[in-house]
Formats: structure tokens, sequence, C-alpha cells
DNA sequence: AGAACTGTTCGATAGCGGTCGAACAGTTGG
DNA sequence: CCAACTGTTCGACCGCTATCGAACAGTTCT
């Protein structure tokens, strides 16, 4: 049997790998996380703390988000003191999902001239 | 202002074109959904009616998913005496959202030799 | 016309998930 | 050591949606 998750410093994470595209496509249904994981994108890895993000939602709510994100594989947190940096498993997750990311990503864009 | 949806035959369609990332994946989240596209991915156009899909829920529901699955540019339906014949919009949905579907059709096949 | 069939609509219900404030736990810096 | 900060956990709440049976509407066939 596959390990469904490892833990990296305390944090449970899921690898893409193991991941069903029903727990994907529910992960990524909601726009908040949809939010988190473009602002990501937008930034080095483990460049931003959690707190740093900029939702229209609680504390307490964007940990949730933080976890789900975390358990869907498309998220890897490390500790820095008291806080917590994060990075977009772009290139696992990828692999997993082919295109799926990049609709994702495309979101914010200005629309193609068409 | 763009057309949000027309009517062929009566029936509510919408096009592809204006149908957002967090409405198609909201659609594509449920199992139900998903087993309709890809059931409907196997066969020609227009050679399925509703009725014949082995869904494990009741009539009114899964009249309930091919409403969303027609809100969502994914289903084109046209009537036949009592029927309604069903065809997937292949290629519209994947000009509008390229990948998605093939996420989802490879979702029951075997999975690759790894 | 009427029976049989297909699919939709209508309430009603149940459960899941997003949301919050408050309390908690860990870490750092004064 | 203690205050301040960061993030998680805990209940609780609420809205949305999947679900169902029953009633309805259209069509076809006899």
């Amino acid at each position: 049997m596959a390990t469904k998750s490892r833990r990296v410093l305390g944090l449970r994470h899921t690898d893409p790998g193991e991941v069903s595209l029903q727990e994907a496509l529910e992960a990524l249904a909601d726009p908040v996380r949809r939010s988190i994981v473009r602002t990501l994108a937008g930034e080095a890895d483990f460049a931003r703390t959690c707190g740093t993000f900029d939702l229209a939602v609680s504390k307490a709510t964007a940990s949730h988000h933080f976890a789900v994100l975390r358990a869907t594989g498309l998220l890897e947190q490390v500790d820095q003191g008291p806080r917590r940096l994060n990075r977009l498993r772009r290139a696992e997750f990828d692999a997993r999902f082919p295109g799926l990311l990049a609709l994702v990503l495309a979101e914010g864009e200005p629309a193609a001239t068409h």
C-alpha cells in the first residue's frame, strides 16, 4: 500500500500522486484557495508566510484553506520561527493533473485578445 | 452585452465561452456529473438518451445534473420524441478550458504502467 | 382517447463545507 | 520571563446543494 501522506516538520502533507481528481477539483473549486494558489505562483518558493496573503476571510478560515491545499498536494509548508513559509508544488501537481494548474493561473490574467 | 445563454428547442443552454472557471470546476466536482461526461465521451454524438445512463441516483436527481451540465456548456441536448438526446460539447469546452475535459476522461482509464 | 413512457418541476430533507470568534500553542524579542 | 505575534483548533452556525418521492407535462402507440 502506498504512503498516503508524509510529515514535513510536523505538518501533514499529501503527495499529489496520491490525490484523486475528486479531491483536486473540490480543492480548486473554492475561490479563496485559487486565490492563494495564484498568489503563490507569482512568488519565489517559500517567500510568503500565511499571514501575508490578502484574503477576505478570517485567520481561522484561512488556516483551514491552507490545510486543504496541503492535503491536496498543492502546498508545501515549512516552519520558520513562528511563521510558516509556503511553496506551490507546481511541477508535482502538474505531473499528476496536467493543465489543471494552468487554468487556475490563467484565471486572473487579462482575457486573450479575441 | 454578450448572450449568456441560448435556447435550443426550448432548452436553456450556455455557451462554454461564457462559463467561468468557478462554474466549470463546481460542475465537474460532482462524481455523478463526471460519470455522465465520461459515458458521453465514449459514444457518438446524440446517441444516448438521459434514461440510458447507469446512474446511482433517482430520475429527479439525474435530471438536475443534466441541467447543470447544460448550464455549464458541457452538454447539448435535442429532443427526439419523448426522449432527449445528448451530446458532449467536447471541442467547445476544451477550447475554453484546455485540458480539463481530458483529466475527467482519463479518470476511468487503467492507471498508466508505472 | 387513453395507457405507457420520458423527462422536468416542486417541496422537503439531510449533510457537507465555509465561515466566524475565542481559546490555545509555539516562537521570538525585549 | 513576559508580551507580542503567527498560526491552529474548537464549537457553533448557516447556506448551499445533492437527494428523494410525487406530481406534472409531452410524446408516442395502440
